[in-house]
DNA sequence: CTCTCTGCAAAGCATTTGCACATTG
DNA sequence: CAATGTGCAAATGCTTTGCAGAGAG
Protein backbone atom coordinates (compact mmCIF):
# COMPACT_ATOMS: atom_id res chain seq x y z
CA UNK A 1 0.00 0.00 0.00
CA UNK A 2 3.21 2.56 0.75
CA UNK A 3 4.45 1.17 -2.07
CA UNK A 4 1.60 2.12 -3.97
CA UNK A 5 1.00 5.37 -3.26
CA UNK A 6 5.34 5.98 -3.64
CA UNK A 7 5.01 4.59 -7.48
CA UNK A 8 2.54 6.88 -8.10
CA UNK A 9 4.21 9.80 -6.86
CA UNK A 10 6.93 9.08 -9.14
CA UNK A 11 4.61 8.25 -12.37
CA UNK A 12 2.67 11.79 -11.26
CA UNK A 13 5.74 13.29 -11.48
CA UNK A 14 8.23 14.45 -14.17
CA UNK A 15 9.98 11.62 -13.64
CA UNK A 16 10.38 7.99 -14.88
CA UNK A 17 9.33 5.00 -12.92
CA UNK A 18 13.05 2.62 -13.18
CA UNK A 19 13.74 0.05 -11.14
CA UNK A 20 16.77 1.77 -9.47
CA UNK A 21 13.88 4.22 -8.17
CA UNK A 22 11.22 1.26 -7.18
CA UNK A 23 14.10 -0.48 -5.30
CA UNK A 24 14.99 2.78 -3.15
CA UNK A 25 11.65 3.42 -2.14
CA UNK A 26 11.58 -0.25 -1.23
CA UNK A 27 14.87 0.19 0.73
CA UNK A 28 13.18 2.69 2.65
CA UNK A 29 9.95 1.54 3.26
CA UNK A 30 10.99 -1.43 5.94
CA UNK A 31 13.84 0.66 7.37
CA UNK A 32 14.28 4.12 8.66
CA UNK A 33 16.42 6.93 8.86
CA UNK A 34 19.13 4.99 6.50
CA UNK A 35 22.63 6.13 4.93
CA UNK A 36 22.91 6.19 1.65
CA UNK A 37 25.47 3.48 2.03
CA UNK A 38 23.06 1.68 4.15
CA UNK A 39 20.52 2.40 0.81
CA UNK A 40 22.83 1.57 -1.38
CA UNK A 41 23.61 -2.27 -0.04
CA UNK A 42 20.37 -3.08 0.19
CA UNK A 43 19.35 -1.73 -3.16
CA UNK A 44 22.50 -3.87 -4.28
CA UNK A 45 21.17 -6.84 -2.53
CA UNK A 46 18.72 -7.16 -5.92
CA UNK A 47 21.06 -5.30 -8.07
CA UNK A 48 24.47 -5.73 -7.93
CA UNK A 49 25.36 -3.27 -10.19
CA UNK A 50 23.65 0.08 -8.73
CA UNK A 51 25.97 3.30 -8.55
CA UNK A 52 25.46 5.43 -4.74
CA UNK A 53 25.45 8.37 -7.77
CA UNK A 54 22.21 6.80 -8.81
CA UNK A 55 21.05 6.40 -5.04
CA UNK A 56 22.01 10.72 -4.08
CA UNK A 57 19.98 11.37 -7.82
CA UNK A 58 17.04 9.27 -6.69
CA UNK A 59 17.35 10.65 -3.30
CA UNK A 60 17.30 13.52 -4.22
CA UNK A 61 14.50 13.43 -6.79
CA UNK A 62 12.33 11.73 -4.23
CA UNK A 63 12.73 14.64 -1.51
CA UNK A 64 12.03 17.31 -4.04
CA UNK A 65 8.39 15.11 -4.66
CA UNK A 66 8.42 14.76 -1.10
CA UNK A 67 8.36 11.01 -0.17
CA UNK A 68 11.68 11.62 1.32
CA UNK A 69 12.45 13.74 4.30
CA UNK A 70 16.43 14.16 4.83
CA UNK A 71 18.32 14.71 8.48
CA UNK A 72 21.27 16.01 7.96
CA UNK A 73 23.98 15.92 10.73
CA UNK A 74 26.77 17.76 11.69
CA UNK A 75 30.49 15.81 11.16
CA UNK A 76 28.51 12.83 9.43
CA UNK A 77 26.52 11.43 6.73
CA UNK A 78 22.95 12.62 6.09
CA UNK A 79 20.16 10.05 6.89
CA UNK A 80 16.97 9.90 5.10
CA UNK A 81 13.65 8.60 5.74
CA UNK A 82 10.38 7.92 3.94
CA UNK A 83 8.04 10.39 4.67
CA UNK A 84 4.98 8.35 5.69
CA UNK A 85 3.53 11.13 8.68
CA UNK A 86 4.48 13.94 10.03
CA UNK A 87 6.65 13.43 12.70
CA UNK A 88 9.70 14.56 14.48
CA UNK A 89 13.37 13.35 16.02
CA UNK A 90 14.99 12.58 19.33
CA UNK A 91 18.45 12.15 18.84
CA UNK A 92 20.53 10.22 21.05
CA UNK A 93 23.89 12.59 21.64
CA UNK A 94 25.74 9.35 22.98
CA UNK A 95 24.34 6.50 20.26
CA UNK A 96 23.25 8.71 17.57
CA UNK A 97 19.81 6.88 17.34
CA UNK A 98 17.17 8.72 16.14
CA UNK A 99 13.49 7.85 17.56
CA UNK A 100 10.35 9.24 15.80
CA UNK A 101 7.83 11.29 17.85
CA UNK A 102 4.46 12.85 17.60
CA UNK A 103 4.58 16.56 18.46
CA UNK A 104 0.84 17.47 19.05
CA UNK A 105 0.32 21.06 18.86
CA UNK A 106 3.61 21.89 17.71
CA UNK A 107 1.83 22.61 13.92
CA UNK A 108 -0.29 25.26 15.52
CA UNK A 109 2.87 26.92 17.21
CA UNK A 110 4.99 26.68 14.10
CA UNK A 111 2.01 28.54 11.88
CA UNK A 112 1.77 31.19 14.36
CA UNK A 113 5.88 31.84 14.31
CA UNK A 114 5.70 31.69 10.58
CA UNK A 115 2.35 34.36 10.20
CA UNK A 116 4.05 36.77 12.30
CA UNK A 117 7.20 36.30 9.94
CA UNK A 118 6.03 36.58 7.03
CA UNK A 119 7.01 33.34 5.93
CA UNK A 120 4.38 31.34 3.55
CA UNK A 121 4.58 27.47 2.04
CA UNK A 122 5.95 26.32 5.14
CA UNK A 123 7.42 23.32 6.63
CA UNK A 124 8.86 22.43 9.98
CA UNK A 125 10.75 20.12 12.36
CA UNK A 126 11.87 19.75 15.66
CA UNK A 127 15.19 17.76 17.02
CA UNK A 128 15.29 17.03 20.28
CA UNK A 129 19.11 16.07 20.76
CA UNK A 130 19.39 14.05 24.15
CA UNK A 131 20.64 11.24 26.23
CA UNK A 132 18.64 8.20 25.39
CA UNK A 133 17.32 5.53 28.36
CA UNK A 134 19.86 2.87 27.43
CA UNK A 135 22.22 5.10 27.48
CA UNK A 136 21.70 6.63 30.55
CA UNK A 137 21.50 3.50 32.27
CA UNK A 138 24.80 2.33 30.17
CA UNK A 139 26.17 4.98 31.83
CA UNK A 140 28.97 6.46 29.27
CA UNK A 141 30.94 8.94 27.34
CA UNK B 1 29.67 42.37 27.88
CA UNK B 2 29.37 39.32 25.62
CA UNK B 3 32.80 39.09 25.11
CA UNK B 4 33.92 39.40 28.74
CA UNK B 5 30.93 36.22 29.30
CA UNK B 6 32.72 34.29 26.63
CA UNK B 7 35.75 34.90 27.46
CA UNK B 8 35.19 33.56 31.12
CA UNK B 9 33.59 30.47 29.38
CA UNK B 10 37.41 29.53 27.89
CA UNK B 11 39.22 30.32 30.80
CA UNK B 12 36.87 28.17 33.03
CA UNK B 13 37.30 25.36 30.58
CA UNK B 14 40.35 23.40 29.73
CA UNK B 15 41.31 25.27 27.18
CA UNK B 16 43.53 28.30 26.81
CA UNK B 17 42.81 31.59 25.81
CA UNK B 18 44.50 32.11 22.69
CA UNK B 19 44.43 35.40 20.22
CA UNK B 20 42.71 33.28 17.66
CA UNK B 21 40.01 31.90 19.82
CA UNK B 22 39.14 35.47 21.17
CA UNK B 23 38.93 36.90 17.46
CA UNK B 24 36.71 33.62 16.63
CA UNK B 25 34.36 34.78 19.31
CA UNK B 26 34.67 38.31 18.01
CA UNK B 27 33.76 37.52 14.86
CA UNK B 28 30.74 35.71 15.41
CA UNK B 29 29.57 38.58 18.18
CA UNK B 30 28.45 41.04 15.40
CA UNK B 31 27.23 38.56 12.99
CA UNK B 32 24.97 35.48 12.96
CA UNK B 33 24.92 32.01 11.07
CA UNK B 34 28.16 32.38 9.69
CA UNK B 35 29.52 29.92 7.57
CA UNK B 36 33.50 28.40 8.47
CA UNK B 37 34.52 30.26 5.31
CA UNK B 38 33.34 33.79 6.24
CA UNK B 39 34.77 33.60 10.10
CA UNK B 40 38.14 33.07 8.23
CA UNK B 41 37.34 36.66 6.29
CA UNK B 42 36.90 38.45 9.36
CA UNK B 43 39.82 36.80 11.61
CA UNK B 44 41.88 37.57 9.03
CA UNK B 45 41.00 41.22 8.79
CA UNK B 46 43.11 41.17 11.92
CA UNK B 47 45.29 38.25 11.75
CA UNK B 48 45.60 37.47 7.95
CA UNK B 49 47.77 34.22 8.91
CA UNK B 50 44.96 31.89 10.41
CA UNK B 51 44.04 29.38 9.17
CA UNK B 52 40.73 27.05 8.09
CA UNK B 53 42.08 24.82 10.31
CA UNK B 54 42.53 26.57 13.07
CA UNK B 55 38.71 28.27 12.75
CA UNK B 56 37.34 24.63 12.89
CA UNK B 57 38.90 23.55 15.96
CA UNK B 58 38.28 26.52 17.89
CA UNK B 59 34.41 26.10 16.71
CA UNK B 60 34.33 22.60 17.60
CA UNK B 61 35.72 23.92 21.06
CA UNK B 62 33.47 26.88 21.42
CA UNK B 63 30.74 24.26 20.66
CA UNK B 64 31.81 21.79 23.30
CA UNK B 65 32.21 24.33 25.97
CA UNK B 66 28.14 25.39 24.95
CA UNK B 67 29.47 28.82 23.47
CA UNK B 68 28.53 28.15 19.82
CA UNK B 69 25.95 26.38 17.97
CA UNK B 70 26.06 24.19 14.62
CA UNK B 71 23.48 24.40 12.15
CA UNK B 72 23.95 21.79 9.46
CA UNK B 73 22.72 21.67 6.12
CA UNK B 74 21.74 18.98 3.80
CA UNK B 75 24.61 19.82 1.01
CA UNK B 76 26.35 22.88 1.63
CA UNK B 77 28.52 24.36 4.26
CA UNK B 78 27.57 24.40 7.65
CA UNK B 79 26.63 27.78 9.40
CA UNK B 80 28.27 28.81 12.88
CA UNK B 81 26.42 31.46 15.86
CA UNK B 82 27.27 32.62 19.06
CA UNK B 83 24.88 31.40 21.86
CA UNK B 84 23.17 34.14 23.46
CA UNK B 85 19.53 33.07 24.45
CA UNK B 86 17.41 30.16 23.59
CA UNK B 87 16.39 31.00 20.19
CA UNK B 88 14.91 29.02 16.44
CA UNK B 89 15.28 29.43 12.89
CA UNK B 90 13.51 30.53 9.74
CA UNK B 91 15.18 28.90 7.20
CA UNK B 92 14.22 30.62 3.80
CA UNK B 93 14.22 27.18 1.00
CA UNK B 94 14.67 30.06 -1.78
CA UNK B 95 17.63 32.25 -0.46
CA UNK B 96 18.76 30.40 1.93
CA UNK B 97 18.38 33.02 4.66
CA UNK B 98 18.11 32.20 8.37
CA UNK B 99 16.06 34.42 11.18
CA UNK B 100 15.84 33.73 14.33
CA UNK B 101 12.89 33.85 16.74
CA UNK B 102 11.82 33.06 19.85
CA UNK B 103 8.96 30.12 20.74
CA UNK B 104 7.08 30.59 24.15
CA UNK B 105 6.17 27.20 24.94
CA UNK B 106 8.08 24.86 22.71
CA UNK B 107 10.23 24.04 26.12
CA UNK B 108 7.34 22.79 28.01
CA UNK B 109 6.34 20.40 24.62
CA UNK B 110 10.13 19.37 24.06
CA UNK B 111 9.99 18.63 27.69
CA UNK B 112 6.83 16.22 27.66
CA UNK B 113 8.09 14.48 24.88
CA UNK B 114 11.35 13.69 26.36
CA UNK B 115 10.29 12.64 29.47
CA UNK B 116 7.49 10.00 27.76
CA UNK B 117 10.17 8.84 25.78
CA UNK B 118 13.00 8.64 28.37
CA UNK B 119 15.62 10.85 26.94
CA UNK B 120 17.68 13.09 29.67
CA UNK B 121 19.56 16.17 29.25
CA UNK B 122 17.79 17.45 25.79
CA UNK B 123 18.50 20.57 24.53
CA UNK B 124 15.85 20.93 21.57
CA UNK B 125 15.95 23.18 17.91
CA UNK B 126 12.73 23.88 15.74
CA UNK B 127 13.58 25.05 12.03
CA UNK B 128 11.03 26.34 9.89
CA UNK B 129 11.55 25.61 6.62
CA UNK B 130 9.37 28.49 3.91
CA UNK B 131 9.60 31.11 1.55
CA UNK B 132 10.25 34.24 3.70
CA UNK B 133 8.25 37.17 2.99
CA UNK B 134 10.67 39.50 0.01
CA UNK B 135 11.52 35.94 -1.53
CA UNK B 136 7.50 35.74 -2.36
CA UNK B 137 7.13 39.19 -3.41
CA UNK B 138 10.34 38.88 -5.71
CA UNK B 139 8.27 35.80 -7.10
CA UNK B 140 10.78 33.33 -8.75
CA UNK B 141 12.55 29.62 -8.19
C1' DC C 1 59.78 25.00 30.87
C1' DT C 2 55.94 22.03 29.63
C1' DC C 3 51.93 21.38 27.48
C1' DT C 4 48.80 23.10 24.29
C1' DC C 5 47.95 25.46 20.10
C1' DT C 6 48.83 26.87 15.33
C1' DG C 7 49.92 26.99 10.28
C1' DC C 8 50.48 24.37 6.55
C1' DA C 9 49.48 21.01 3.47
C1' DA C 10 47.77 16.67 2.74
C1' DA C 11 44.13 13.39 3.71
C1' DG C 12 39.27 11.95 4.38
C1' DC C 13 34.42 11.61 3.46
C1' DA C 14 30.10 12.49 1.75
C1' DT C 15 28.12 14.06 -2.18
C1' DT C 16 28.00 15.65 -7.06
C1' DT C 17 28.93 15.47 -11.96
C1' DG C 18 30.50 14.48 -17.05
C1' DC C 19 30.14 11.20 -20.32
C1' DA C 20 28.85 7.25 -23.23
C1' DC C 21 25.59 3.66 -23.09
C1' DA C 22 21.07 1.64 -21.58
C1' DT C 23 16.15 2.26 -20.66
C1' DT C 24 11.65 4.32 -20.34
C1' DG C 25 7.38 5.96 -22.12
C1' DC D 1 12.61 6.97 -31.32
C1' DA D 2 13.50 10.91 -28.35
C1' DA D 3 14.21 12.06 -23.86
C1' DT D 4 15.66 10.64 -19.52
C1' DG D 5 18.20 7.77 -16.43
C1' DT D 6 22.36 4.91 -15.20
C1' DG D 7 27.13 3.21 -14.18
C1' DC D 8 31.52 4.46 -13.74
C1' DA D 9 35.08 7.14 -12.22
C1' DA D 10 36.84 11.43 -11.55
C1' DA D 11 35.95 15.85 -9.34
C1' DT D 12 34.33 18.82 -5.72
C1' DG D 13 33.75 20.95 -1.35
C1' DC D 14 33.65 20.87 3.44
C1' DT D 15 36.01 19.37 7.33
C1' DT D 16 39.70 16.89 9.76
C1' DT D 17 44.46 15.70 10.85
C1' DG D 18 49.80 14.92 11.25
C1' DC D 19 53.61 17.30 12.04
C1' DA D 20 57.16 20.63 13.42
C1' DG D 21 57.59 25.03 15.20
C1' DA D 22 55.27 28.99 18.16
C1' DG D 23 52.92 30.53 22.23
C1' DA D 24 50.33 30.30 26.82
C1' DG D 25 50.45 29.71 31.66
Amino acid sequence: MEAKTVDAGLLQSRYRLTKQRAAVLRALGDGKHLSAETILERVRAEMPAVSLGTIYRTLDILREIGLVQIFSFAGSAARYEATLEKHHHLLCSNCRSLTNVRADGLADLAHDIARRERFSNIDFALTIVGRCHDCTNRNGA
